[in-house]
DNA sequence: TTTAATTTTCAATAAGTTTTGAAAATTCAA
DNA sequence: TTGAATTTTCAAAACTTATTGAAAATTAAA
């Protein structure tokens, strides 16, 4: 495979996985691009390479920097900024799980601690409420941890966890 | 809270988070609502439940089979079909881990490895996108081989990986 | 068989999301 | 200051996905 083809290749698997992640296509476009470029790029130079409008680009490209998974920098005597990926995988890694941790695991956990606060009674469908519920609330509180702890943690802890395993 | 409030919570937040993982509403409250339901449901109840159409209600109906983590049983003297979810939490997890691993990790895997084939050459982003894809390849497999351990086994087998962790 | 209950399909429509591009706002060197 | 470069905003348009509801297909009891 060529350069050029395996690009885009890249570019489009991490688009597609993107996707099917709540994530958009452009926003995981830009995010792939950087992801492989040797050096920074301006918002103009992402337009061009990935044929997107200034709007589009520069709306994803602040969702990124919000999400903490890429980085700005100022050249000196040039106006423009310049946008980097952290090209360390288990960093990036880390960044995702935070932030979606913070954003869908914790709030999911306090709705579950409330409902899950439902008053005994005899109705079945209350019974079968608070047990599901707190069952869930369990199951979630743990990964919650174990994310927590991962978030934590450098990449070395991950290959042990890994040995631990298996 | 009382039961009606927090079984429409409950049903909310299972979509809300269904959502953010690429699962739409209907199917993730389909899904939230056989889970807390003491009893198997038909189409017409689950339709009547959540103010939703036929059509959608049999559609996502089909693709909650089709992931394994809902069921349907037959009762005696009646044609409706009834279903019912999986209670076991961890068993639930494992499911979906198994349908979005096959789905989702394994094809990106494939993609990765065509990807980081590309020929080693002088050219810099020829260089960084051997290098990212390497990477990237070797955590992917990383994580694909530890859910995989994890969708074959057992939910004692979780507890004791958590106690390790800490 | 016939028939009524039930499930499935699917074209039309609604709802939601993403993208564009041009105008407005901001920034900073001269 | 001024003005050119750059970034941000946002209404409109394009695109995508979800939902409806009625018609067609299937099922099984009489």
């Amino acid at each position: 495979m060529q350069y050029q083809e395996a690009k885009t290749k890249f570019i489009q698997t991490w688009g597609t996985l993107g996707s099917s992640w709540g994530i958009n296509r452009a926003m995981s476009q830009i995010h792939a691009l950087l992801l492989i470029s040797p050096q920074p790029l301006s918002t103009e130079e992402i337009m061009e390479e990935l044929s997107m409008s200034r709007g589009n680009a520069n709306m994803n490209i602040r969702a990124l920097l919000d999400w903490g998974v890429i980085h700005k920098e100022q050249k000196p005597g040039d106006r423009k900024e310049y946008f980097y990926s952290d090209k360390k995988i288990w960093e990036l890694a880390k960044q995702v799980v935070r932030e979606r941790k913070r954003r869908e695991l914790e709030p999911a956990i306090k709705a579950l601690e409330e409902v899950s606060q439902i008053k005994d009674s005899s109705d079945a469908g209350a019974k079968e409420l608070k047990k599901v519920s707190e069952d869930l609330l369990d199951f979630t509180q743990k990964v919650d941890r174990m994310l927590e702890k991962a978030a934590g943690s450098d990449e070395n802890w991950f290959y042990k966890q890994l040995l631990k395993m298996f």
